[in-house]
DNA sequence: ATTATCTATAGATCTATAGATAATGC
DNA sequence: ATTATCTATAGATCTATAGATAATGC
């Protein structure tokens, strides 16, 4: 009944989140990365877990890098594409700001796996996950951009537009603390990241209603 | 000349800071497990990078973990005792969370190594670790009492009240991005504490004499 | 034929212990 | 005698490759 498609049949049940063997083997991998840490997770705990011989793993991922990268990957692609769309937004830049803060505490928060704790690896400043840091790096200069604008419209000076980007990561250390994602989060980061830039509060229906014409049409 | 004192001569000179043999491999450890992962770290490599054999580790400590728990110990040390001290002064409580704040931040731009970025490290939800994580603990739940009064003294709702300790955090990840401690975080971050509890800045001053007033008389 | 799995294994680690050795200090 | 180092090694890993096997799909 569960083993449809081609190839020899598993000896184990399927048991993980995901309709492919592939995303299979991520959840898996982002449990066991973000629980015991990356270098110490083996390539056959990872098997393990997912059900299948530690060797099989290879006929998914050339390397157990591979699997990080795409497990880094999927958590900053959708924060980025919001932010690329914002960029092209008339809204004011302290809502957009807003809703951009929203939109990823929402997504650190809900994440099965608190995978933002291995933005931290060692191993990622090596040159097999240059791809990931430009991304990264790309979503930390629409943060700055956007801060920089709000800084302008106040007419403050220059030098905590770094701050609003670091008040989101903030999230993966709380969770990583207190055993998961809480509750006030999702109101309290968004509404710091704009009082550290000086800025009023008071936009937040603003920044939920953009968010949410952009979630509509695409759904 | 160098190898005074008993015990049979290194093979090797000495190379690391540190005057003793645990302070050398504390200075070895700090770097490898900073740059190239805890877990990723063979205590070969940590006995290497300080000039003995790797067995020669073992003199000083018991097992590889004893090496990480010594480091994180020297983070909290600190800070943990500036708060301590800080609970029991008159100043007022927007002054004295600057003044810890920024006691911490000078520290964790200054510190040879970016150990912060062994916090988030999975080892450390293992029992080994628990009298480590009741000391940070501490930390936070002194920050978290200051920023309560400051709150009160402004008549503000709770609920920002987290966010001190974390933003000061945030220079563990800022300093993993830019390769180095970045100046402005010793004013940009302390005055963000306050503007998050939506406190008045201009407190600086009073901070630092407090902070002085402290290292003075020790010194 | 293609796909996804399996078994088996090479070669390279890694931590910690046992016990010898070469200094200083009493 | 005490201390800090050394040599040697047991026992337990771990990643990735080679090649066989058992399904589906054409």
């Amino acid at each position: 009944m569960t083993n449809l498609g081609p190839g020899r049949p598993r000896l184990e049940q399927r048991r993980r989140h995901g309709q492919t063997p592939r995303a299979e083997i991520l959840d898996a991998a982002g449990e066991l990365f973000t629980t015991k840490g990356y270098a110490n997770t083996s390539t056959r705990a990872v098997a393990d877990a997912v059900g299948i011989r530690q060797a099989s793993l290879y006929h998914h991922f050339a390397a157990k890098d591979d699997i990080l990268d795409a497990l880094l990957a999927e958590t900053v692609a959708g924060p980025l594409e919001f932010a690329e769309w914002l960029a092209d937004s008339p809204a004011p830049a302290a809502v957009r700001l807003y809703a951009l803060a929203l939109f990823d505490v929402r997504q650190l928060c809900a994440a099965r796996w608190n995978l933002g704790a291995l933005y931290l690896l060692p191993e990622l400043r090596t040159e097999r996950f240059a791809a990931f840091r430009l991304r990264r790096d790309e979503l930390r200069g629409h943060y700055e951009e956007l801060a920089r604008l709000v800084l302008a419209d106040l007419g403050a000076a220059l030098g905590a537009e770094v701050l609003p980007f670091r008040l989101v990561e903030t999230v993966i250390n709380i969770r990583s603390d207190e055993g998961a994602a809480p509750e006030y989060a999702e109101h309290t980061i968004p509404e710091a990241v704009l009082r550290v830039l000086g800025a009023e509060g008071g936009v937040r229906a603003e920044a939920v209603a953009l968010l949410e014409s952009l979630a509509g049409p695409r759904a």
